[in-house]
DNA sequence: ATATTAAAAGATAAAAAGGTCTTTTTATTA
DNA sequence: TAATAAAAAGACCTTTTTATCTTTTAATAT
């Protein structure tokens, strides 16, 4: 479906969602950590949404990645568009270069409303609104095999 | 979403439907062309369809693919499965190990039930019932640039 | 100023997916 | 029974994705 880079670009966002802010940045090794996941491969996905104003940073002591306002506001389709672009979402289901509703793939008329109405969804909902509702509602946010020791 | 591997195989199998029968069998070079996919990586799957029971064969002059009546009451997720894996499709959006309606990723709740009604149509639907949709309506089914010429 | 800390940048490597080519096997038909 | 046609099998290549490592740049604190 998406990308693994795309992945960890949306549980990092909502991490720094949840835990940064101006005054507390967060560097790469703890974020990489903290969901689980390659670090040095996560540094260049970030530095990717840094480019893309999804996210913000600072170098130097405590430096590290943050959300200002504005960015909290962007949303998950961003993110995606971001790093593997939007057309990945939106392609037939198929791969059917020419694919819509008066040239529909077998499939098209099964696919397409649930890509509409999930596409809406990410749209709809800012990262902030995403955060407070994983911190309201405790959902998951690693890769981390999650299994309680018994 | 689906690997290029599944898509081919799905649109092989429908072509095999509409235009294959035990006393017409098809070889791949015709069906390759005829969809638009690189023939000999169109083989190897085939191939693996015939080892699952999904699609038949036979070697030798007029041989080639087809399908039998046993094999067109298979479905879409039945090639899927053969494929790629069920999981493929049943994993979580965001990747995580562990994602159920008791340990939720943050967009578990907005993917899930769609995940779950397209499933059940790749279920219910048999090939056979696939390809009389595509003759009777006429759907596309190549990855051929279908754009008219003026 | 200098040392330090952390991101940025770039080069490289490993794995997976996608694709090709060659040889072998098997069924058919002439 | 020999020639042929087509799948089966397996080795190999290419590209993309994922991941790592090293060096450079820039803030910050001392």
């Amino acid at each position: 479906m998406l990308s693994r880079a795309s992945k960890y670009a949306i549980l990092s966002t909502l991490f720094l969602a949840e835990h940064s802010s101006k005054e507390k940045k967060i560097s790469v090794k703890v974020i990489a950590e903290s969901i689980d996941v390659p670090s040095p491969f996560l540094a260049k996905l970030l530095q990717q949404l840094v480019r893309g104003k999804i996210i913000s940073s600072t170098k130097g002591p405590n430096g590290g990645f943050y959300l200002t306002n504005k960015n909290s506001k962007k949303n998950v389709c961003d993110i995606i568009e971001n790093i593997d672009g939007l057309n990945k979402l939106n392609e037939c289901f198929l791969g059917l270069e020419e694919c819509d509703s008066t040239n529909p793939c077998p499939v098209h008329f099964i696919v397409e409303p649930f890509k509409n109405s999930i596409m809406g969804k990410f749209r709809d909902k800012t990262i902030l609104e995403f955060a407070k509702e994983i911190s309201d509602k405790g959902r998951v946010l690693t890769l981390k095999d999650i299994t309680p020791t018994i």
